[in-house]
DNA sequence: GCCAACGTTGGC
DNA sequence: GCCAACGTTGGC
């Protein structure tokens, strides 16, 4: 397995948490909390310090990657899932035995344009892409390095 | 707001 | 271990 320069994509709802807002936060980081699926659970605790992620913006208008961010701190307990009054708490996941993790990811830079859904399945890098297969939900994914490279250049156009 | 796709839960 | 019911995601 590679062992490092690897790649990401990471959704959010832009009414929740835009790249707008990781551009904000304090030292332009935040923890990527929230995350109750074990596939997408399984990724991030495949996460390196310095991978690199596409963020995504889902049930936006229009749905599309609008930057990048950058891993900074490895897998560790998710408290969020401690606390009954949150949005997020799960009875499962206990301090003594975390079920849910969370990295901490950093604002690298907001593309000029979104890139949008439609853009997106146009291109022939693309056609494999787990963020565009039907159905797909999952909201950490892993980015082929051709795919990464494919939508740099779009971005860039 | 609709609904297809998917993951989880719980009865059996 | 099966599978129906349910809740959620997320594009449209």
């Amino acid at each position: 397995m590679k062992t490092s320069g690897r790649y990401w994509l990471m959704k959010s709802e832009p009414s929740a948490f835009s790249i707008d807002d990781l551009a904000a936060s304090p030292g332009q980081r935040t923890c990527w909390d929230g995350v109750r699926n074990y596939q997408a659970r399984n990724y991030m605790r495949a996460m390196q310090v310095g991978d690199q992620v596409l963020f995504y913006h889902s049930n936006a208008d229009p749905p599309a990657v609008v930057g990048i961010a950058e891993v900074v701190r490895t897998t560790y307990p998710d408290d969020s899932a401690f606390d009954k009054k949150d949005k997020h708490y799960d009875p499962k996941s206990h301090p003594s035995k975390p079920v849910w993790e969370m990295v901490d990811i950093k604002f690298v830079r907001k593309f000029l344009r979104p890139l949008g859904l439609d853009l997106l399945r146009k291109q022939a890098p693309l056609k494999r892409m787990e963020l565009l297969r039907k159905g797909s939900r999952l909201s950490v994914q892993p980015v082929k390095p051709d795919e990464w490279k494919a939508i740099l250049k779009l971005a860039d156009e």
